[in-house]
RNA sequence: GGCGCGGUAGCCAAGUGGUAAGGCACGGGUCUGCAAAACCUGUAUUCACCGGUUCGAAUCCGGUCCGCGCCUCCA
């Protein structure tokens, strides 16, 4: 089997997706912050690094994946007070719901999930270090400042030279704390505490405050993975300043490399715009069950387009996503039908499919993952049709496909989609007219059902709802 | 200005030297009270534009036009 691969920032080339140790691939990825629900754009990364993880172990090596939870930062300070709420009991509410939105999209859950709040002694001593080694210096308000001099290779990542950094730091509101710095490009190890943040103070050496943003990923991630993992992940915008930042603080703590690969998605655009709460497009999944849509049909979309490039998010893909399911839904539904009792050799390979496997494993190319996907379900249905796939073959080809859905995590069980009372009511009419052979009242309700949004399929004994 | 990603059928999108995958939508067919679904089948002489290299280019080189992202706390 191929070894999977994947681009990587850093190196700016492909470079193979095998575990340092040789035994477990060792992964974090930057997790949401946690003030509000996820929208579409959060979904793209966390479903993009989901596939990733499922091509890794589809290879058959294990991972450790790790993502934390920021419950610590200005917003969820700011939000938390604004509605009356402790921090605490604030955040809690924003994860429950972010798990069970990660739930319905069947994203798999990281091994270790750390929250930022809960691992402040930790982020400490990583400063201490830093202060001990030169790369940071306390401000006299009790701010830590990150000495970006002190790092020779600062920018690496980001291909930014020094200069530019500094130059560039134009227009951006300063706020007073940057006075206290030795330079404009030094940032904040921990922010000390202010009035505006309320009750949210932490107890530490250079007196009550909070940790900046970049050091939970640093300390997190080497508690949980160790000084030296193979891969970390986020959206493209974290590439600066917050994972240049975070390689600056870790490699200059512990002297070792930090991360092997840099792992980025490109962002989501919607409708052809930037996502902003200002044009009011930053959709939530809740959003899209209203307009009829499964978790499976927006999975669908974010693996359609390349990681690398920024995905257009419209309604009409939502739709195509979702009727491209419906056919491998059949697709599963014919097999299982034909297989009957039938039992083929439960072997571990890809059987048709392992073309889709070889597409998922060079740099995640999952539109190409997904013609060739169709391709082959395109030739087993007509062998399947013409009488030619044998019912222990079948079955065979039924336990393959599902080992490849998931790779791409789709489930092919469609989460019901419930109409409207009177929808309902009008579909049960026409089904009462049908069976009386009242065809002409029958197509007239028929015709007010699909006003109303919804089509009436028949079977052999009633009907089902679905969105037109 | 710097760095990065792009411009392929109505829409989405793969393909990085050998003669345009795939999905959705649409047309035709089988089936059906009608319809839907399902299956079969058809649909780009052409890859933003202009030159060049080559037996051969969407793919390589030079130039032009256009779109998008990042450049200090946004996935």
């Amino acid at each position: 089997m191929k070894t999977p691969s994947i681009y990587d920032t850093l190196t700016r080339s492909l470079q193979p997706l095998s575990p340092a140790d040789g035994e477990t691939f060792r992964f974090y990825c930057c997790g949401p912050t946690v003030y509000g629900p996820a929208h579409v754009g959060n979904f793209r990364t966390f479903i993009i690094q989901d596939v990733l993880r499922r091509v890794i172990e589809g290879a058959g090596i294990a991972t450790k994946h790790v993502r934390n939870i920021t419950d610590v930062d200005d917003k969820t300070i700011r939000e938390s007070q604004t509605e009356g709420k402790s921090l605490k009991e604030f955040t809690t509410y924003w994860l429950d719901r972010f798990h069970t939105d990660c739930q319905a999209l069947n994203l798999l859950t990281p091994h270790v999930e750390p929250s930022a709040v809960a691992h402040i002694p930790s982020q400490i001593r990583m400063i201490e270090q830093l202060i001990a080694k030169g790369h940071a210096y306390a401000a006299e308000d009790g701010s830590v400042y990150y000495r970006v001099s002190s790092f020779d290779s600062y920018g690496k990542l980001s291909n930014l030279q020094g200069r530019e950094i500094t130059t560039c730091a134009h227009g951006h509101g300063h706020t007073d704390d940057e006075y206290d710095r030795e330079s404009a490009s030094d940032f904040a190890l921990w922010k000390a505490h202010k009035p505006e943040d309320g009750p949210n103070a932490w107890p530490s050496p250079w007196g009550d405050g909070r940790p900046g943003w970049h050091m939970e990923c640093s300390a997190m991630s080497i508690e949980y993975l160790g000084e030296t993992f193979d891969l970390h992940g986020g959206g493209v915008d974290l590439i600066f300043p917050h994972h240049e930042n975070e390689i600056a603080q870790s490699e200059a703590a512990t002297g070792k490399p930090f991360a092997r690969i840099w792992f980025h998605s490109a962002h989501l655009m919607v409708e052809g715009q930037k996502m902003s709460k200002s044009l009011g497009n930053l959709y939530t999944l809740d959003d899209i069950r209203e307009r009829g849509y499964d978790a499976m049909a927006l999975r669908y979309v974010m693996v359609s387009g390349n990681y690398r490039q920024p995905l257009n998010f419209t309604w009409d893909s939502l739709k195509a996503g979702q009727s491209a399911l419906r056919r491998l839904r059949q697709f599963d539904h014919d097999l299982m039908r034909l297989a009957g009792s039938a039992t083929g050799d439960a072997d571990n390979a890809w059987g048709p499919f392992e073309a889709v496997y070889d597409a998922l494993a060079e740099n995640l190319n999952t539109p190409d993952a997904l013609g060739r996907l169709f391709k082959a379900v395109h030739d087993l249905e007509r062998r399947l049709h013409t009488n030619d796939l044998a019912p222990e073959e079948a079955s065979r080809v039924r336990a393959q496909l599902h080992r490849t859905m998931d790779l791409f995590g789709f489930t092919l069980e469609s989460e019901p989609v419930e109409a409207p009372e009177e929808v309902r009511q009008l579909a049960q009419q026409r089904w009462d007219a049908k069976t009386a052979r009242d065809f002409a009242r029958a197509d007239e309700l028929r015709a007010k059902v699909s006003e109303l949004g919804w089509t009436i399929r028949d079977a052999k004994d009633g009907f089902e709802l679905v969105r037109n």
